[in-house]
This record gives structure tokens, sequence and C-alpha cells, in this order.
DNA sequence: TATGAATGAGGTTTCATTCAT
DNA sequence: AATGAATGAAACCTCATTCAT
């Protein structure tokens, strides 16, 4: 939350309650309810309440809202992996820290939209603009790659690390589909449980 | 493949020498490719080599490809999966079957494009063809959660078996946005890398 | 029924029981309940009982079907016409069997919807059609006016015998809006109280 | 004229000034003329001097077009027709209002396309429209009901009132097909004329 | 900044008609 | 005569985007 302030601040992410923020906000929802084809224009700015000329005084097309729902998310969830992993003592909690907090993007109330949005409509955008996000991406998994790098080093997990990322990602992703934040499994055991997937580990140290 | 043979003999699938069959395979090229709502009727007519109003003489409206395309894969993996499973010895054998066969799908050669978008365009389906496709999607998971719950009762794997379904199906799709049939990493390799992330297993029987 | 069967076996109608003529009948129910326009080729065919294909082995268009519908129709309201004011034997039993003619033609069971065709689809004909129609019409009209001028010269009409004419057309063509067969006016008694709409007349001979 | 105006500044009839009001305005001139059916919104679009996907801001389909001008039209006329009966001063000129005004819209310059277009093309709207239209045409019916009513009280005409009303709906729409404003009949003498029909009248006071 | 009417390209769908079988 | 798949023009409608106010 302080992280987010601070980023808003910076400039990096739009402040949500501005005109423009509210927009990306609703944007992300919509996206994500109906999908980016099937979101008009109108459709999202009657959720914003203006009209539907108005958009356009904020983003130059359609596509650009979806980038930038995009790129604000990765800029927030690369900064927020980066502090969670800096916060963590060992090997073993930074890789904990990883699954917990990309699960906590997944599943959690704030970030969930735009998170699923990352995958679910990637194909939706222009290839230009597929080049402009993978940068952040790429940053974004560097760090995830490192942890487990540094993980396999120590002997917590073996076998291809691309591979184990890959596996883990998957997981996690796949929990927008069923997982209930209000169920009875919490987010913490299932980050334990999804830590389990890869280190078949002892001591929970 | 003489599974298929069979199926589409009895009629269950379509012919894909059929023109209602080339249409249906384009289809799912094209709708995975570019997304659902990108393709157009035209784009679909000209990739099959007719005109775009003789679709309409195969199906009724756009949506119904995607519900025959759905709905014909989802035959067909019921019957796949069916039979690797009656195929293994073992409740070790039986998961690590359902892993094999889901894996196939979702990376092997002919069904790929079918079961990515089993998932990826769900949403573009109004909520009662949904409902249609859903009938076929329940019974293919009763045949999973079968057989987690055969090897939870021999100790195989412990935890919640619907948990463990619903991981392994996450970290099983994502494959399709890495996994490379002709790279270094077999599909039975995988397949086995998989079964290790729920039963952390001993003998190979 | 006499002078139907008459004029079927002079090749001027066409035998209801032939596929011709059971095309031509169902067009004429089809094309007066949803509309020439709004009736397709293939509701047609399946009313009938085949496929659309093969109506154009009756019929060069659809449009032909229209036309020959509205001209077989004139052919026999001109001669029924005919022979009913034949029978007639004086000047007011002849417009009354005007009058009952054209009642009979609107509202009675086997001819009112082409009756009605005649007037609510003549704006679905190209006007060449329309011409060919006209020349069925004109004579059909020619018989009414006869016997309007005939009733003006002994006195039991007056006026402007093309208003009157006019006037008439519009109340009997009308009653296809309201008039039910099975209700408590009679036929006749509409006849009746239609003739009396332009002759005040007296005594009833 | 004035009351027309009075309608326009309460809203229940669109200024035939404004894009709405000329969209109306050509909609009821091309129906009429071509039929609903071979009317395109194209056609309407250029008629107007916009473009066709314009005509979806004022209209949201093209039967929402007929409804709006059918249901125009018979606000305007309920209107009309009050006004006119609640100007004459005793049962023989009130039925004469009626015929009169009803003769109006038929043939008079500036409502005969909207007139007929609602019988001629009542078919071409859906069972729902039709109910929603059907509302008001009842209440312009009773008009004349209550005034046919009170004619038989007083003995100027006799019979059933529902016929006579039915008569004459006939005998008045259909002068759309023959009656030339221009010609040597005119309008105030074919009322006198249509009055006849149904009151054999004496005194013509 | 905001509006909202207008644009115009392009989408899905319809349907009379053709023609090889 | 009949079939029915295919045609292709044209229909209604959608929607991101523009622009005068």
């Amino acid at each position: 939350m302080a992280l987010l302030k601070l980023l808003i601040e910076e400039g990096q992410i739009t402040d949500p309650d501005s005109p423009r923020g509210r927009l990306l906000d609703q944007a992300a929802q919509l996206f994500l309810q109906k999908g980016y084809e099937r979101t008009t224009v109108r459709d999202l700015a009657s959720a914003v309440g203006i009209q539907s000329g108005s958009i356009f005084h904020h983003f130059s097309s359609k596509e650009d809202i979806l980038k930038a729902v995009m790129s604000e998310a990765l800029v927030y969830f690369i900064e927020e992996l980066r502090a969670a992993i800096e916060a963590a003592q060992n090997p073993r909690h930074r890789l904990l820290a990883c699954i917990r907090s990309e699960l906590q993007f997944t599943i959690g109330p704030d970030t969930t939209a735009v998170m699923s949005l990352l995958i679910s409509e990637w194909r939706s955008l222009s290839v230009e603009a597929q080049g402009d996000i993978l940068h952040y991406r790429t940053r974004y998994e560097q760090q995830w790659l490192d942890v487990l790098n540094a993980a396999k080093e120590v002997g917590l997990v073996d076998g291809d690390v691309f591979v184990m990322r890959r596996l883990l990602a998957g997981a996690i992703h796949w929990t927008t589909t069923w997982f209930q934040l209000d169920g009875e499994l919490s987010l913490e055991a299932l980050a334990n449980e999804t830590l389990h997937l890869v280190c078949s580990g002892d001591s929970q140290t």
C-alpha cells in the first residue's frame, strides 16, 4: 500500500482518483469480465460516467487503454515483488515470497483483474504493443529466475529452473479460475502448498 | 487414432474431410491465432476456400462454430482419457495416464488448438452456450477426480484432491505457452516431472 | 365450384392437386400471413414439403409465384362475377350479386387469402408485373361499372358511379380486417347492408 | 397546425426540423412508396443526407423507426380528432367531423403517408411492437365509437355501430387508392357523400 | 476538458438463385 | 423433377474515432 502510494507520487502509476485512473480501473474490470473486444468504448465511458468521446482526451485509442492497464500493473508488480524478496531472509523464504506475491496479485482483492488481463488479453495487443509490454514482463520474470537459481544453488530445488518457473506460473495463474479468497483454504496455506510442488522440503525454517 | 476414426464413424465427431470438418479445423486454428472476436467469418471462409455466406449452410451462427469446436474436442478428450485410464494397470499409472493424456491434448500436434480454445475463448460463449458445453467439461473432470481419489486411497497422494486437480490443470494448461514438442524436454519426461509435483513418489512401478 | 373445375380443365387455373398448385396455395397463405418480402423461398418450400431449389422448376422467380397467384385469382374472380351477374334477374339483383360475390371472394373460406393479396402485395410487384396483372383487374372492374351504370339508368342509385364503386370497394375489402364468417352477421346480411350504402332502396325485390 | 406545434413543444411529437424528425418524415414517405421491407436503411440515410450508421444514433433499429412513425402519427390523429369533435355542435356535425378528419388524415397533403402506413405496414411490426401501437389505435377508435353511439341515441343512424364504423373505415381508407385532392370532387363533398352512406339524412343542419 | 452527433469501414447474417448430381 | 450445397450481393447493425461546439 505504502509502495503503491509512492509509485503514484512518483508518477509511475496513475492516481486512481483521477479521471484517467478511474478509467483504468473500470477498464480492467470490464476487459476481464467481458473481454477486451466485447467491451465497447461506450461501455467503458458509461461505467465511469462520462461520454464516449471524452475517453479520447485521456487515451489515444482503445488499445492504449489496455496497454496502460498492463504496463502500470507490471510496474507495480515488479516493485512489489522486489520488496517482498528483499524482505525475506533466506532462499526458501525468498521463493515463498515470490509465490505468495504472485498469488496475491492473482487472487488478491485489488489486483486480480489486471493480473488476469496480462494473460487473457495478451493477444488483443498489436505486435508492437506486445513488444512494449514484453519489456516489463522480462524484468518481472528475471526476479523469479534469480530467486529460483539461488534456491537451486543451495539445493532447495532441483531440475530445470525455466521449466520449474513455468509449471509454477501455470499453477498460480490457474488459481484465478477456482480459488475463493473467503473459502476454507487461506492464501498463505495455498502458497505453502504451491511451494511444496517444487521443493519437497522438510523443516519449514 | 483408431479411436478418432471410430468416433467419426459413429457421427459423434465431424469427418475432417467434409466441408463442415474443414471449417471446424480452420476455425480452431484461426480462433486460437487471432482470437474468436478478431476472426471474421470472411477470414474463416477464405481459409477454407468458400464464400462467407456458405458458412451458414453448415452452422447457424459464428458462435455455433465455436460451440461445435469445443464440444467435439471434449467428446474426443473424454473418450481418449477413458481409454488411457483403462489401459493403465495401477493407480500410479492411471494418474500418469491422465497427466500424459492432458499434456498430449495441450501440446500434441493435433489437438493443441482446440484444447487451448476451451480455456481462452470460454468467455466468448454466451451464457447459454457455456451451460451446454459445461456438461461435457464436467464429465471430463469427473474422470480425473476418480483417478485422484483412487490414488489418495492407496496413499499415493495426499491433500485435497480438488485443489490438487486444479494445481495440475494450471500447470498442464500453461505448458501451451512455453513447451516445444521438438525441444530437449520430451513430453514423457514432462509428464513424469508433472507427476512428481503431486506424488513425491518412490518406486516407479 | 363447377366453374372452378371447368377453368382447371381448360388450363386457365393450375390444378390445386399438382405440385405447382400446392405451391400456389401455400404461397397465398404465407404471403398473406407474413407478407411477400418476409416469406422466404425456404419457408414456402418447407410448407409444401420440398427443397427450396425445387421451386425453381415450377416458377422462374419468387415474383413469378406472386404473379401467378394474382392472375389465377383474377381469372377465377372474373368468371365467377360474370356468372353471378348473368344469373341475376334485374339491376338491383345484379348489383347485389356483385356485392355478394366480392364479399365472398374477400371473406369466403377459399379465396380470402388471394383476394387480400391482390391489394396488400400490389407494391411487391415490379412495375412490369403490375402492368401484366392490371389487364385482368381492368376486366374485372369493367363488369362492376357496367352493372352500376345500368342501376343508375333505372334510378336505383345516383351520383358518380366511379366514386360509388370505390367507396364500395373500400368497404368490402376492409371486411377482411374484421368480419368473422361464423359470427352473428351472415355474409348475406352484410351484402344487404352494403347494398343499402349506395341504394337507400325500398322494396327488396 | 397550432395543435401540431403544441404537441411538438410538449415533446409528444418530434420536431420535424430536427435530424430525428427529418428521418421520420422521410421514413414515412419511403416506407409508403417502396414498402418497409424494400426500403433499406441506406435508402433512408441517403434521403436524409447522412450515413447509414448515423441512423442508429436516433433509433435503435429499423423497426424502431416504423414504430415511431406510427405512434407519433396516432398521437397527432387522436388529438386532432378530439379537437374536431369538440368543435362540432351536434351529433350529426360530430359524426361529420370524424369523417372529415379521417379523410383529411388519409388524403390530406401532410398525413397521407403515415395514415396509409398504419394500415399497409402493420404486419411489418413484430408482435410486441404491434401490442405497443395497438394501445394508441384503441384510444383513437374509442372516440369514433362514442360519436357513433351518440348519433344512434338521437336516431341519426341505426344498425350495429361496430359494423358501421368498419364499413366507414374501409370506405375512407380506400380513398387513398383513388382520390385526387386536386380533382373535381372536393374533400368536403366526399365527406358529405360518405356521411350519407350511414345516415340517409334529412335536413343538413 | 467535456460533449454527443456523425462518420464509415467493416461485422454477421440472410436469401433468391444456380447447378452438378 | 428433385436435391441441397454453394454463391454473392446486399441487408441490418456496431463501434472506434473525429470534431465542432
